[in-house]
DNA sequence: CAGTATTTTTTCGGTGCTCGAAAAAATAGA
DNA sequence: TCTATTTTTTCGAGCACCGAAAAAATACTG
């Protein structure tokens, strides 16, 4: 069961502390570290002394903002960009793009490719995303040993260890345990994510104040994906990751989802559920497999022009959404809502809706306080949000270790 | 945000998980707490050492269950009845009860009242609650210093403070903060828990090996309650407490629920829904105020009897069950169930559609591996879970405190 | 029945962490 | 140049934990 705490886990505890302020704050102070921290200056500094040595931060000399004061000024202290890599790798439908992201959070190096991913076999898109990544690793300007993980972000349910790609949309392949594949490739530690999970991540990281704790990051694509954040810490499910509210049943036996059941509200507010509508195809058509992000523009000026099957489609869409939303909130109690992806774009067509079903259900008694943020564009999102989870575990097991001495290519310089 | 752990956190911490290991075990030797806590047999020999001086833990001398080894036999530890004492209240629909629980867990004295709580007025309500009390505290047998926490469990909406039932189906009556009443009233510290989430709390108690991490209780009742526990810690929304599972929507713009807005899974699967479908009235029909345990029991034998309106009511109401679980499931992956409640005792007629609903959803993929099992009695539940939920609260906070010296009737003998 | 083996529990010395107070450092204002 | 002010470091003290060894308590053995 739970465990008690050593004493040789406090220090480690407390350096993962000082790391994760400094991520979170940009250029804190020691002071400031202390006051958020609750830790004492004493211990601050040793601390703090330690990581800089070390390697893992730095004196950023200038404070400027705060130097109008009296008395010794504040030297900030901010994450040493050398100290570490990690490689962000998203694999989206038709699309791979990688990331190389530094300590402090920047994107040194990047390459993108379009494949079809919907007819490669398991081996091609296997190898090429060893090949994308083997390439940015060869990249002579990157010191390969300072990559210290590599983070993949893909559409679909992964496994709940992060290890393994179980289904996608994205491919009719099936449990692709792509951590272990890149892991044994190149001996760096890998993870594998699922893409709204990372868009919450990074929504959080983006905006704090509005994501902190409790949100909703919903993915209207093709297919609907959600990213839940709750208590301040990413939910994911007992079994799987990601939580898969695009297949909560918004009608008992209702129209055809893409998953092969009724009634889903993905088969009412997906991309080729809106198109089927708009068309004004059977329910029970099959879905088609894509929609191209111009079609649905079009739809979408169609609907805003006049009233048709093309507004009668969104409407549905924001209703099964609202409906849906409305059972999650049963559960959870409202919180903030960021739309994301390509249709978000068409949110002014959903949101009447959506809000309307909202107030039928029990979130509607709050439904006033519910707010929605749009964000058409979710691959930056995604891909933020693998690299900020991919360093977040560095500063954790890497630059926080336990007794067995650090590993890892930095090394205590001074004893 | 989270903050650093203090060098004299750690004692306290340490403490409490030997309290919680102790609570969990029953009789663990000090051998036995080490290797649950990873902590050291140093360690653990001083604090308990300590804990025995205080009064909090004794040493329960034979633990004959593992005599026959060789070796200095173990010494079981045990919880020190005599440490404290909690009062457990349930306030539920025309019944309130008390129960006084000794430190170790073992109800000492009870007491029980019918009451008309449907139309009492607030005065009154809060009148029976103090009294009761009152009375328990008055007992001769009991030390009222000792009495360390009040646990008052109520069916609905809680706030997330554990201060005040927001709404509840019992009483017309709302917002009645009766931890503060309470902890004015008597100086006592008082908490106001949701039934269904002392239900769960119960289960994990009684039964760890099959509610540990994941489950999910389901009170199925004149309305729908539900407890959930989810990595281990029960989850309550994120403004009031308790997922409202029986106010998820199960056909939008259906049957009319109790609480005023329509299709709610509980306006199929409630009682006064199951009812008012036995009696083929309309959907629209205004939900009755209360039905008999005695009358559902007749409806339920009707319904085993042969085919008719009884049997196409449960049904129904599996159905509804079915489908909502299986959107519950799409979120957080399928876990094992409890239905607990008087209609628990005709689950054998729900089942079936509820399997059916759910092999139906996102949860169906696992269909087979959902277990349930049921306990029509939920009043010894919600009563056993509120009595764990204070005892936990007094090994948390009164026997592990902070820096700031012990509080509570229990003090240091030996320095 | 005394001695040995075995297991649990306590004791003891050592290490390392954090804390508070005081000192040192670094700047603005007088 | 001196003083006030604020940040950071240094230093001694206290404390919690650990590992190893000792002590305690029992079963087995001849």
């Amino acid at each position: 069961m739970s465990v008690g705490i050593r004493h040789d886990d406090l220090r480690r505890r407390n350096r993962a502390m000082v790391i994760s302020a400094v991520r979170r704050a940009g250029q804190p102070s020691r002071t400031e570290i202390a006051a958020t921290t609750g830790l004492s200056h004493s211990t601050i500094s040793a601390i703090s002394s330690d990581l800089i040595q070390e390697g893992i931060l730095a004196e950023s000399k200038a404070s400027e903002t705060v130097s109008m004061k009296r008395g010794r000024p504040q030297v900030g202290l901010s994450l040493n960009p050398q100290a570490a890599a990690v490689l962000a790798v998203v694999l989206s439908l038709n699309f791979l793009s990688v990331a190389v992201i530094d300590y402090a959070g920047q994107v040194v190096a990047e390459e993108q490719r379009r494949l079809d991913t919907l007819t490669m076999s398991r081996d091609e898109l296997i190898g090429e995303c060893v090949a994308i990544v083997r390439r940015r690793l060869e990249d002579p300007d990157l010191d390969v040993q300072s990559v210290a993980r590599i983070a993949l972000a893909i559409q679909g349910i992964t496994d709940s260890h992060a290890r393994a790609m179980l289904w996608s949309p994205i491919t009719p392949q099936t449990n692709i345990a792509f951590a272990d594949i890149l892991e044994r490739e190149f001996g760096i530690p890998a993870i594998m994510e699922n893409d709204c999970n990372m868009m919450a991540v990074a929504l959080r990281w983006r905006d704090p104040n509005r994501y902190r704790d409790d949100f909703i990051a919903i993915l209207l694509s093709h297919g609907i994906g959600m990213g839940l954040v709750l208590k301040g810490e990413l939910f994911t499910g007992t079994h799987s990751s990601g939580g898969e509210f695009g297949h909560m049943i918004h009608r008992p036996g209702g129209a055809l989802c893409r998953c092969g059941r009724r009634g889903c509200v993905e088969a009412y507010a997906g991309n080729y559920a809106i198109w089927r509508n708009a068309r004004q195809l059977s329910e029970n058509a099959e879905p088609v497999a894509d929609v191209s992000d111009a079609e649905m523009q079009a739809l979408a000026d169609r609907a805003r022009e006049m009233d048709g099957p093309e507004r009668e489609a969104y409407r549905r869409a924001g209703e099964a959404l609202g409906f849906g939303l409305g059972s999650l909130f049963a559960l959870i109690d409202p919180a903030p809502v960021a739309m994301v992806g390509a249709s978000a774009a068409a949110f002014d067509l959903i949101e009447p809706a959506l809000r309307e079903a909202i107030a039928q259900t029990a979130g509607g008694q709050h439904s006033g306080s519910i707010s929605f943020d749009t964000e058409p564009n979710e691959l930056p999102l995604i891909r933020e949000g693998c690299a900020m989870r991919a360093l977040s575990f560095v500063d954790q097991e890497i630059f926080a270790p336990g007794a067995q001495g650090k590993s890892g290519t930095i090394r205590k310089h001074v004893a």
